[in-house]
DNA sequence: CTAGGTGCAAAGCGTTTGCTCGGGG
DNA sequence: CCCCGAGCAAACGCTTTGCACCTAG
């Protein structure tokens, strides 16, 4: 991968701000310090990244993809109220993959855990 | 929610070809003996349908949302292979959400787990 | 020099919506 | 008879893509 003063940007921008933006919130943020880049580059950055494993995607119901700059094994919650996504560690997922395929003779590649509910904030306001 | 024999072709429908079928699926599908169908009226009516906790939306990476008539807890492993849809069934679900609730206070009101891998017929052929 | 990246704008695709007409209750 | 639902087509929102120009290696 070619080196792009773009793309460091991107990349710099997406771990910087742990709140899993979506292209458009990365869009806006890069284009603050860089006034002309292309919200087609971001998207093109962004998916490069997310195939090198340098970031991941998560696809959301209802709602954009959002990118997360963390790579260890972790989880998402969605807060339905404030739209806020929370990370979550979880020990479930320890022998996961060799239980499936024990079972089923899938061979897991990657997973990805979508929690919905009331965080703890909106809870609260009630 | 009026009777109308749209919705009820679409339901039985979905409840009839557990493949986890996309909308067009499904409006292909019920045109076979609908012929007039619309597009619009599968959509609206999976829609309902899901609102009212009569079948499960489920959301896909890159691809179209995905409809599914089974309502017990379950899961989905989707084959990057060939981008058929299975079941899973885990218990170690079992009391997740009290963790989550006791670790964060975030209160779940349902999880969305999908599975990427390959699956037991894809991994056969190579 | 040249392969790959950028900016821009248009196209693509899945999904939703406004409107008018039809059918259930 | 009233109102929700259907059919149709246009609109929408997010994302991708074609093209001409630019830049890292």
């Amino acid at each position: 991968m070619k080196y792009s003063k773009q793309r460091e940007m991107i990349q710099d921008t997406v771990m910087a701000h742990p709140i899993h933006p979506t292209a458009d919130d990365v869009y806006s943020l890069v284009r603050a310090k860089n006034p002309t880049i292309s919200l087609g580059t971001v998207y093109r950055n962004l998916n490069l990244l997310a195939e090198n494993g340098i970031l991941t995607k998560l696809t959301m119901p209802g709602g954009s993809d959002r990118f997360d700059g963390r790579l260890d094994e972790h989880y998402h919650m969605l807060c339905t109220h404030c739209g806020k996504v929370y990370d979550v560690e979880l020990d479930i997922f320890r022998d996961f993959d060799r239980q499936i395929r024990a079972k089923t003779g899938f061979c897991v590649s990657r997973h990805q855990l979508l929690i919905e509910g009331i965080c703890k904030e909106c809870s609260k306001e009630k």
